[in-house]
RNA sequence: GCGCCUGUAGCUCAGUGGAUAGAGCAGGAGCCUUCUAAGCUCUUGGUCGGGGGUUCGAAUCCCUCCAGGCGCGCCA
């Protein structure tokens, strides 16, 4: 096994091309090949159209004199087609070559282009003491494959789970649990697997939040009860901390269901930054940031006005003295960046906080916090909405326990299974069951854009037929079949053996892997892994309809290995980077 | 009022200024003595919200209008 990148053709060809412009126009050297994928040929190149008017020539021209400053290059055939169109042609072995480096190497031939790059992910987020519900889905398994991504092309990602584990809430949760002690919320005294000690917690808190607006007294001591969390009093910090580790625990259930990479080493909370807000407002303060206002502390934006046409204001010191969201967040990209040396900045949340992130940002850069060599990204994402297309609700108008859609999915996924295979062992289907389900919903949310509101229907997720989670994990399967019946030996690759369509479209998809990935971590759009992971299944499937393998003579069939074992390596990988389980065989 | 986002087939969605706008689902017709039929083949279906503009070329870039969603100081 090697451990180094393997350029991919497309990037040669394009070398190739760029080489041509250069020799012959040197006017035009540095001018953008334009090369892309083809339906008319293996690549095509538009750089002769593009560049016509520059040249002062006609389009196809200034194509032909391309074609003849090719030269020696890796392209086999170039022809002139269209109004200008450069139609490129890969000879076989070069495209088998290909094949048989990446199969050799330990990484697949994809490179690290963000190497070192260390990339804080601020994403999950849920609240202390409340259920995790569908609202969580997004930002936790976005969060988590662009963490997955960015940190195969090398970069050093540091995950931060911002919980919501501060606030006046937890002074009457408190209280009530103090005055209630015959409630059992602990995680061991709670049993079943669709009930935990969140979910007991976050119905005290209803309890505690009814009572709180009835009974004055109450309120009065949850207020108490308030100041002396903050203060820092023995016992109430103790129940607070118990109710975190508890809803912890909880969260790590649904973590492990999801097998999503976060961990309670990366949970950073708001209330890890209270020792941090008297240092960060001081400093906007000294720097003429942050000004007085109607007894507040605020920062006024200059470049985006609210209703009143005047300048919006980020909540810096509350006129109470306290402080809110606005100044965590602003000192946490003042420890993200001063503490953490982040080199890249990413907020996973959903895109109703836009404007907040852009008033945190200009005020961070404003403060120095943020350089132009830092970027700082919100990668929004839009609401989930139900088959009705009104937001996801249960029929009650509740919102829906991410652990009960967890469930509902792999029951369903489970009743599939067993009617696709009646004699699978229980623990066997169990088990496929549960991955296929979890990839379903998985699946379903990655492979649209980011940013459009995401319909979420799990009828359609576990219908298990079409562009779904399961057709790639089937695909896969069908190759794990292939390999074992061939004995699983190492395979070779035989550059001379002539291409079908099927294998030649197979190999140039299996080409374009690392082409892809560096494109997920450009736009941070994981659904672009989504469709190459497809595309290619799509194209495993005609390959594996129209070229047999197992039957195949030599050196054909050693070849079809190859691209078995190649395909079986990328679609488990991939699938490995959005999070989801590519099991042997279903 | 201002700002951000969205508008593509009946439905859900792709679509880096390039050749005939693509998938899946749903509808119609077929394919299992042959590597897993959770699959495959064929087929029906489009004024790319409307109108201008830039360009040899626009779903894509610019302007404008329409429709929907979200946001705009003491909740996160």
């Amino acid at each position: 096994m090697t451990n180094h990148e393997v350029p991919p053709l497309l990037g040669q060809i394009a070398h190739a091309v760029s080489g041509a412009i250069d020799r012959a126009r040197p006017e035009l050297a540095g001018a953008a090949p334009v090369v892309r994928r083809s339906e008319h040929a293996d690549f095509q190149s538009n750089a002769a159209l593009a560049l016509a008017k520059r040249a002062r020539t006609a389009p196809r021209g200034l194509a032909a004199e391309l074609i003849a400053h090719l030269g020696d290059s890796a392209i086999g055939a170039a022809e002139l087609s269209g109004p200008g169109f450069l139609n490129l042609t890969v000879p076989d072995e070069a495209i088998w070559r290909q094949v048989s480096s990446r199969l050799n190497d330990a990484r697949l031939g994809v490179g690290v282009p963000n190497a070192g790059q260390r990339t804080v992910i601020d994403y999950s987020g849920p609240n202390i003491a409340k259920e995790m519900h569908v609202g969580h889905l997004r930002t936790t398994i976005i969060g988590d494959s662009l963490a997955r991504v960015l940190e195969f092309l090398g970069a050093e990602v540091v995950r931060q789970n911002h919980l919501g584990d501060w606030g006046t809430q937890f002074g009457m949760l408190i209280q009530y649990l103090g005055e209630h002690p015959e409630l059992t919320w602990h995680h061991g005294e709670v049993t079943g697997r669709s009930t935990s000690a969140v979910s007991v917690l976050d119905a005290v808190y209803k309890a505690a939040r009814r009572q709180f607006d009835a009974d004055p007294d109450f309120a009065d001591r949850s207020r108490a009860r308030v100041v002396a969390l903050q203060s820092g009093d023995a016992a109430t910090l103790a129940m607070w901390r118990e109710i975190v580790a508890e809803s912890e625990k909880a969260f790590r259930d649904i973590y492990d269901r999801l097998d999503v990479l976060i961990t309670p080493e990366d949970s950073v909370g708001e209330s890890f930054y209270n020792h941090l807000l008297d240092g960060t407002v001081t400093e906007l303060v000294d720097a003429g940031i942050a000004v007085e206002s109607e007894g507040a502390l605020v920062i006024f934006s200059e470049e985006v006005t609210g209703p009143d046409g005047e300048p919006v204001p980020l909540m810096v010191r509350k006129r109470d003295g306290g402080y809110g969201y606005d100044t965590t967040d602003l000192a946490a990209v003042r420890y993200r960046t001063g503490e953490l040396n982040a080199e890249r900045l990413l907020y996973v949340t959903d895109s109703r906080q836009a404007l907040h992130f852009r008033l945190i940002f200009e005020a961070a850069r404003r403060a120095g916090w943020l350089t132009d060599d830092v970027p700082a990204e919100h990668v929004a994402f839009g609401t989930v909405r139900g088959p009705d297309g009104r937001p996801f609700k249960t029929r009650e108008g509740g919102t829906v326990r991410l652990m009960a859609l967890l469930d509902d999915a792999v029951t369903r996924a489970r009743a599939v299974v067993a009617e696709k295979d009646p004699d699978l062992d229980p623990a066997e289907l169990t088990r496929i069951a549960e991955v296929a389900g979890v990839g379903a919903v998985k699946y379903a949310d990655l492979s649209t854009s980011r940013v459009k509101d995401y319909l979420l229907d799990v009828d359609r997720m576990v219908s298990f037929t079409g562009n779904t989670g399961v057709y790639l994990q089937y695909a896969h399967t069908r190759i794990r079949s292939i390999l074992r019946k061939a004995g699983n030996a190492e395979v070779s690759v035989d550059p001379r053996v002539r291409l079908e369509p099927a294998e030649r479209a197979l190999t140039l998809g299996l080409d374009d892997y690392g082409t892809t990935l560096a494109e997920v971590s450009d736009t941070l759009e994981p659904h672009h892994l989504c469709a190459y992971l497809y595309a290619l299944a799509r194209d495993f499937t005609t390959f594996y309809e129209t070229c047999p393998v197992l039957t195949a003579d030599e050196p054909v069939r050693r070849n079809r290995l190859a691209l078995c074992r190649l395909t079986a390596r990328t679609l488990e990988h991939g699938l490995g980077l959005l999070g989801i389980t590519a099991p042997e065989r279903m």
